[in-house]
DNA sequence: GTATGTGAAACCGTTCACAGCA
DNA sequence: TGCTGTGAACGGTTTCACATAC
């Protein structure tokens, strides 16, 4: 077998299949073609096919990709098919959201701990878990099996926070913070940015406008 | 002058570079080489002169670019410029970290009305804002002025927000909702995408596990 | 000497087009 | 016939390398 690297991009869209998948399913849509599901997904049918062919065969030729097996398949790929332990660090609004509302994640990823640096947080309870302080952090990543860090914290601790729960054991970190956060090699950050997002935005319209105008 | 199709990633780096520049000009810094923000930046000098040789010649050869300078033009290129105008739907825990916290955005940016569909967080008031139902949508963003539109209401309700928003004049939109939005060509949508930042962690901690046991 | 700006080359991802199979 | 799986062609982005300017 080849050693063949996948582009990042790649995953990305798996994900998004298996998120539309999981509405046919719901559906009650058996088979569903690479044109069908590009159509859906807002991409081109070959590079379905080229996706899944990083990974194996999952289609039937002539036919097309029945639903469940394929959202199974996919599920295998990027790892969903076990439950994923969540710390999160940083219960204001923003993190405080993402523990309670579980409409935003899918499923498979629960929040086992949470950190804030807030005197005033410590010990409220949310549910199953208890605000713990950040020096807690090494204690109960381990305790609890912390396997991902969700950074929602000011971008002044937002460091620290990474430096803690890496020195914890903790090789996986989503950042809300917009900050670089500076972490090992083995470790695996990605950043949720939404003033990027505006910014993005921001051009386009201004863009789109200033072409009007001629 | 000629036509060139920027790529959207150029505008993503723009704005990178803009969020490193001001940490240099609030350090003090005034000159920056391509080589030393290319390091910060973690990408290549190449790359940042390609970037922005799109847009003109912001540098000058042995000796570098001045930081405030370029961080002028990059923010003129990306239309920082300007207050935008905001207005957000749904007004939960997210929506109140969208609002209240202004350290998860850049300055330019102002909130200048919010929506929600649920009765009892009608007429709340948050700063100097007053939450409206969203049948308020289209009169409140004419008069109010929103340019963009930030989606941070229960999937079921995003694609009826967008809806209206659109109808109502809105060109942009960040949509925090994990669905797919359809809208009309000449609207811009970003998404942020909690649930997918973790499928890509999940399927990296998964393919590195993997790795390591053989 | 030093660092930008930019053609040219290398690289990578996307799309095409068709062989192969149900 | 219909749709997958895949080599080949294409197009676009990244990197290299050097002429140019300070």
């Amino acid at each position: 077998m080849k050693f063949v690297k996948i582009p990042s991009i790649v995953i990305t869209r798996l994900s998004t299949y298996a998120r539309n998948l999981k509405i046919l399913e719901q559906k009650g849509v058996d088979v569903v073609s690479s044109v069908r599901l590009a159509d859906i997904c807002g991409t081109n049918p070959a590079q379905i096919r080229k996706d899944l062919a990083y990974f194996g065969q999952f289609g039937v030729k002539g036919v097309g990709y029945y639903v469940k097996e394929l959202l199974f398949e996919i599920g295998k790929i990027l790892g969903l098919d076990k439950e994923w332990r969540l710390g999160l660090v940083g219960v204001g609004n923003l993190g405080l959201a993402l523990l309670r509302h579980t409409h935003f994640m899918n499923h498979g990823y629960t929040f086992v701990a949470a950190f804030d640096e807030k005197p005033e947080r410590i010990d409220i309870r949310i549910g199953d878990i208890e605000v713990a302080p950040l020096e807690a952090i090494n204690r109960l990543v381990k305790e609890k099996g912390v396997e991902i860090g969700v950074i929602a914290i000011k971008p002044v601790w937002a460091q620290k926070a990474a430096d803690m729960l890496v020195m914890a054991g903790v090789c996986g970190i989503v950042n809300f913070a917009p900050i670089q956060l500076q972490c090992a090699t083995h470790v695996f950050i990605e950043n949720v940015d939404f003033s990027l997002k505006l910014d993005i935005l921001c051009y386009r319209l201004t863009s789109a406008r200033s072409r009007q105008r001629r």
